[in-house]
DNA sequence: CCTTTCGCTCAACGTTCGTTGACTCAACGA
DNA sequence: TCGTTGAGTCAACGAACGTTGAGCGAAAGG
């Protein structure tokens, strides 16, 4: 809360936080197309001149804004993997977070934000198949993750009531069975 | 393959009908935003002016180009339950489908296509819900319902290799149990 | 103190889009 | 046969967008 003027750099420093501060919420909140440098501009208070000179190009400013967490390093058993997947369910709204909402609203519009998209997928399903054992092991892997996908797209961005009223240890708790079974193990 | 020219309001009815098709299948493809009436005219090798008199608006013509089937009547139990989601997996690339997939295309980043989705997808909920006994009831059909959203999503829209790839049939056995296991039934 | 650097703004360009109104011409009805 | 309808085209408008280049004014540096 210093009001005393940060040096040269500093200041840039901040600027460029608040640009891609705004960047990362308006493409979250609306996607890549709808999301307008000029409106980006506007939230950060700041010319949209501004956002060009310091990113390049919309494009550059939607890459750095979509960044998203790598996923934690395989080796888990099948109770960890599930585990780990519904713990996935109630990371906090960080920046992180924004960023991965931010790719996920784009995912099915613009083809950069697919393809990066995929990637992602694509490296939690050999990451899961690492611990899945049987040769349909990366199906099952695939089809965990899209469970995951579809269970976070219905409550963050679809945002149906059914799953935003319902605490997230209940939604844990029905989905670990079918996670579960996905594993191939057996019920305990 | 007739080619005697057709009475008027015939040759209206096909011009208008080819419009739609290629409507539906751009929407379908490329979403809302991306989507330009121009590129629609010219797909139905027809001056852009034309769609807006037939169809009055952008948002009008993607109104009827989405519109999807709605889901068959509720009142079964468990087992037809699942079968019946299970089968909605290997429909097969008609109009109608054409349609679901151009309001999935958009549901993310298209305001009146998110509304739409989350109607449907509400029926659909309320509809396995009336088949599941329990006070989370609602919840559990919701959970079905976003995870065949997700498999759908990862497999027509994102077209995953792992699923891709995959025969209809292996992905329904796979998911058999993990729908089954939604329902609160327990393993036959 | 004077010059250079640089964060930032201003005004504009060129493109693309949805949409409109005037128009053409063949089919229709009396 | 002749006036009317209606399918379809043409040219254009106004708005919004991403992007650019020139310029301002305060901080930095000698």
């Amino acid at each position: 809360m210093s009001d005393r003027l940060p040096p040269r750099a500093e200041r840039r420093r901040r600027t460029e936080e608040r640009i891609l501060g705004a960047a990362r919420a308006l493409f979250a909140e609306l996607g890549f197309e709808r999301t307008t440098i000029r409106a980006v501009a506007r939230a950060a208070e700041v010319d949209p001149a501004l956002v060009m000179q310091y990113f390049g190009s919309k494009q550059e400013l939607f890459r750095l804004a979509a960044r998203v967490a790598p996923p934690p390093a395989a080796g888990l058993d099948a109770d960890e993997l599930v585990g780990h997947l519904l713990g996935t369910l109630d990371t906090k709204i960080g920046a992180l977070s924004q960023g991965s909402l931010a790719m996920m609203r784009s995912m099915l519009t613009h083809p950069e934000a697919a393809a990066a998209a995929r990637e992602v997928l694509g490296r939690q399903i050999d990451s899961l198949a690492a611990s899945i054992p049987g040769d349909d092991a990366r199906l099952r892997a695939a089809l965990m993750t899209v469970v995951m996908l579809g269970v976070t797209v219905g409550h963050q961005l679809l945002e149906l009531e059914e799953l935003r009223t319902a605490p997230q240890e209940e939604i844990a708790r029905l989905l670990r069975p079918s996670l579960r079974a996905l594993t191939g193990q057996e019920v305990s």
